[in-house]
DNA sequence: TCAATCCGTATC
DNA sequence: ATACGGATTGAC
């Protein structure tokens, strides 16, 4: 009910100070601003609800974050003009969560709200969320949590309403949608609630699926961006209003409403879909570990690979180690074996013989196999057919497009044509795709077995599951069907150098993270499962995958980081804009002592980039002055925008 | 001396 | 962004 007219209004009676977050994207206006709160509003105006207020003299949306007294303020208060809704959508944890994570990454709370509460829908307010609150659910059952050393006690913690903190290495051919439904289940049962994070709508699907079975139905809501604004605030609201003790979802469930959480949980941290692309860019790992400290919440990493952050935090003592032994891992890994990527030595389809002859026999066997082979066009675009160096640009160095119709190259940066392209490693003069597709791949492999059904599996048509029997599956990273039962006879990776070459400081930790998820599809080695990885044994991400050892890969990895100083051993901040506005913010930021600059690199267009590297021990010093720098700019209206962005995840 | 305009600054 | 105040400029 609006007021009248603006003379009849008076201020509430008790607490008329509403302290309001106005949703401005400028740094300099990244505070609470009073307002008066009018009597006919007072019942609605409850901290969390969305407002709208005049300020600087248009309507803006807001949240209003407390309720007081008196204002600091001098001069007079506006009154707010209109409470949105008397939902409260924004809960005083998740208001400091937000708070903490846009201070971590020199972001404003606006920005961060942005991403923590999803957009209002009218009609999905109003229809009353009739989520069942469905009965007790059965109790949780001896788990197969025990085959990890600590993983009953770690179970134990939780049901005992502790906060234990964990890193998880699952064996190769965990059903970890159950375990971690049962982590969730035993976590509610002690009356917390908990939060979990998935990377993808699938792995989100295998989670939602254990959850019904193990935790029960209604208990649980599952968030995600592909539900359309009105499903998706719907489910929202049922969190926010506590009908559901369990949300998970992808990046922005990190911040979901829940009351009294136990345990925020993320599988397959290093996937990098888990860093935000909206300012001020969090990565949900980290949300979800400011989320456990700020409420005293049990945190659980899991994954079959483990990212250097996670190591990390086994190094502070931060987390524990939840790790089967050795024993138990090699009886469930399969046997992996290293190949060379010979060219002399191929058979069909351009499979090394030891390839082929894994995958033959899995066939025989009436076992599915696995191929995994990178995206196309996933890094260098065209490479020597012969020795398969990438080809580079004569004049920039730039890399090289596919070759035309007319059997020319161009640079795919200077955009000159280079006809008579030869290998400067070999002389070669004949130039292939660097990554031969999955649909080509599938084709030559449907040559080589001939009577087997080939299938593929990308990004724009997953497979979900394949059956139990005699059957090729080549699919790219992150899209390997999950078998029915049994697991695959044969897990074959190929062209692996496209994963390993790129220019990545993350490629060694990244190609393993990606050929555990297939080989821990396999059946153990007991029962015929073999992998097969195209690539130099004597390389680290191979070694760790020969021994099902991710742990060590990320020790090596941490320490090359802290050699290096770069993330997640020291703190960074990249700046990226216009040379003149990178200096303009650099110049107006107080930096903390020991701060070193790093740069400028060109960052394409007419960007440039520049590095900021702090010990860990200054990071939060790092973000104010970088925000309070912009801050500075965007008051002067400083024209060309900075990117600042703490940690990014491509630093090379 | 006054009004139109420019610039800087706060935005409750 | 926009709105306001104080300074600046130009014409009477």
């Amino acid at each position: 009910m609006p007021p009248r007219s603006r003379a009849e209004r008076e201020p509430a009676e008790q607490s008329p100070v509403a302290r309001v977050c106005v949703d401005v994207g400028l740094p300099h206006l990244d505070r609470p601003f009073d307002y008066l709160v009018p009597a006919q509003l007072d019942v609605a105006a409850q901290p969390g609800v969305r407002v709208r207020v005049r300020f600087a003299g248009q309507l803006v949306d807001g949240y209003l974050l407390e309720r007081v007294d008196t204002s600091g303020h001098a001069g007079p208060l506006a009154y707010l003009e209109r409470v949105v809704s008397a939902e409260r959508v924004l809960s005083p944890a998740v208001l400091a969560l937000c708070r903490a994570v846009a201070k971590r990454y020199a972001g404003t709370l606006a920005d961060v709200l942005r991403l923590a509460v999803p957009p209002r829908h009218a009609a999905a307010e109003k229809a009353a969320g009739d989520v069942l609150a469905a009965g007790a659910p059965a109790p949780p059952e001896p788990t197969a949590w025990s085959a990890y050393r600590a993983g009953d006690g770690y179970l134990s913690a939780l049901a005992d309403g502790r906060a234990p903190r964990a890193v998880w290495t699952a064996l190769p051919g965990e059903d970890w949608p159950v375990r971690l439904a049962e982590a969730v289940t035993v976590t509610v049962h002690s009356g917390r609630s908990a939060v979990v994070a998935l990377a993808d709508a699938r792995d989100l699907g295998r989670l939602d699926a254990a959850l019904r079975t193990v935790l029960g139905e209604g208990r649980h809501v599952a968030l995600s961006a592909a539900l359309g604004p009105a499903e998706r605030y719907r489910r929202f609201l049922a969190a926010v209003r506590g009908q559901v003790p369990v949300v998970i979802g992808t990046r922005a469930a990190a911040f979901a409403p829940v009351p009294d959480l136990g345990l925020v949980a993320i599988w397959d941290d290093g996937d990098d879909l888990y860093a935000e692309p909206r300012a001020p860019y969090p990565h949900t790992r980290e949300v979800l570990l400011t989320r456990a400290q700020l409420a005293g919440a049990g945190a659980l990493l899991g994954g079959y690979a483990r990212s250097v952050e996670a190591e990390q935090l086994l190094d502070t003592g931060w987390a524990r180690e939840l790790i089967a032994s050795r024993e138990t891992t090699r009886n469930r890994a399969p046997a992996v074996s290293p190949t060379a990527d010979d060219p002399r030595d191929q058979s069909a389809a351009r499979l090394p013989s030891l390839a082929w002859r894994a995958a033959r026999d899995a066939l025989a066997a009436g076992t599915p196999v696995l191929v995994q082979v990178p995206r196309r066009g996933y890094l260098p675009a065209v490479a020597c057919a012969q020795c398969r160096t990438p080809a580079r640009c004569p004049h920039c160095h730039g890399p090289l497009a596919l070759p035309t119709a007319s059997g020319t190259a161009a640079c795919r940066w200077c955009g000159r044509t280079s006809a008579g392209y030869a290998c400067p490693a070999c002389g070669g003069r004949r130039l292939r795709a660097a990554v031969v597709g999955a649909r080509r791949t599938a084709e030559e492999l449907g040559r080589a077995f001939p009577g087997v059904p080939v299938r593929t599996s990308g990004r724009d048509e997953v497979l979900a599951t394949v059956p139990d029997e005699a059957t090729v599956v080549v699919a790219t990273p992150g899209a390997e069907p999950v078998p029915d039962k049994g697991g695959y006879g044969a897990v074959l990776l190929l062209d692996t150098w496209a994963l390993l070459t790129r220019a990545d400081l993350r490629a060694g930790e990244e190609t393993l993270r990606r050929w555990l998820a297939a080989a821990a599809l396999a059946r153990p080695a007991g029962q015929g499962g073999r992998v097969v990885v195209v690539a130099d044994g004597g390389l680290a991400p191979v070694q760790a995958l020969v021994r099902f050892d991710p742990g060590w890969l990320a020790g090596r990895e941490l320490a090359e980081r802290r050699a290096l100083g770069f993330p997640p051993a020291v703190r960074m901040a990249s700046l990226t804009g216009s040379s003149g506005a990178v200096a303009d913010l650099l110049a107006a930021a107080r930096l903390p002592p020991g701060a070193e600059l790093l740069g400028p690199v060109p960052a394409g267009g007419e960007q440039e980039r520049m590095l900021v590297r702090v010990p860990r021990s200054a990071g939060n010093a790092l973000a104010d002055a970088l925000h309070a720098a912009a801050g500075v700019r965007s008051a002067r209206k400083a024209p060309e925008p900075v990117r600042v962005q703490v940690d990014p995840l491509e630093l090379l």
